[in-house]
DNA sequence: TTTTAACTAACGACCGGTAGGAAGGGAAAG
DNA sequence: CTTTCCCTTCCTACCGGTCGTTAGTTAAAA
């Protein structure tokens, strides 16, 4: 229950934000009344973190197992469309609620230096320019993250390309190509 | 007056967003009644509508009047510090009232398209890649608006410096470097 | 027998919005 | 020049509705 409570709340969290939804939306989505929330969750502050956290946790493990800095970028296309979770991720990461802000700040900063890491582990430890090429990785990838919130599938998939076409010419010369 | 219910409005949906910010909290910070706002605006949705028209067209004209295009890149850092209109602009684009979302999106879109033209206006027409140079442009505009409501102002600058070395080598070769 | 998870009823606070009137300024009429 | 009138802009008082939350109860599970 307590999970089905928090995946229709991330849903309707991603869609209307913090502010904008009620917690009469989230019970009557799930299909029970409003009180029998306290069940579950002492607060609605308390739900909302407790989503967050979940989402956090289930982004960092993504990143952690990702051993293709290509293939991470395209798997968010997927992810965009097919997880709630991560869509509250997004949104909720863009316009936190004002309890939460300072907090989810600092997570975005450890989620943008462990991608760091990330890039200058996988990349060649030849190149000139690993710092560059995880600062531009991080360009990509939250320009990404804006064309998902806005644009078609389509126009991402062709950010994506063309951005990694410059990328692989700038960081990855000689390296094999996907 | 009414321009000053406008820009005290606006600083607080950039901060807290539609369904975040009453009518009271705005005729608190205006120094009026709550009541006395239907004096200017018949409504909550049309206060705001107003003032994501103004802002739009600001962006516009400053768009249309850029002639470099690293320097139009450059000015969203001063503009995000100190311009709230401009920010609630940002916010609200991200993250646009339910009854808005649809007209934003359209309003986006031609924004992008805008900054297309731009971009094939102002590189030089013997560039092969006109089309990739203003996709990586608005990549590289996005990444900065996003980082820009995160980071702190130094790091916005050195994702800049990057993006634009990088944008330089690959799309203005032989040009002349700023 | 205690715990858990659901319910109904209701709380005070606040929401966007309205009614009706007071104060002031400017234009028109005397 | 004064008076009348109107329009704008503000006010106080209040509306019905919704908000998040609590109290108290019930029924089933452990």
């Amino acid at each position: 229950m307590k999970e089905t409570i928090k995946k229709a709340a991330a849903a309707l969290f991603a869609e209307h934000g913090y502010a904008g939804t009620s917690l009469a939306q989230i019970s009557e989505k799930v299909g029970i009344k409003k009180p029998s929330l306290y069940a579950h969750f002492k607060s609605k502050d308390h739900l909302f973190e407790c989503i967050i956290q979940d989402a956090f946790d289930a982004e960092t493990k993504r990143v952690e197992a990702a051993d293709d800095l290509y293939k991470l970028l395209e798997s968010y296309l997927f992810l965009y469309e097919e997880d709630a979770l991560f869509r509250f991720l997004l949104t909720s990461s863009f316009f936190p609620p004002d309890f939460l802000k300072k907090r989810i700040l600092k997570k975005y900063d450890e989620y943008l230096q462990s991608l760091e890491e990330k890039v200058k582990m996988v990349l060649p430890s030849d190149s000139v320019h690993t710092e560059d090429a995880a600062i531009m990785y991080t360009i990509i990838l939250d320009s990404l993250l804006v064309e998902l919130c806005y644009g078609t599938r389509e126009r991402s998939q062709k950010r994506l390309d063309t951005a990694w076409r410059v990328y692989e010419q700038a960081f990855m010369k000689g390296q094999k190509k996907r």
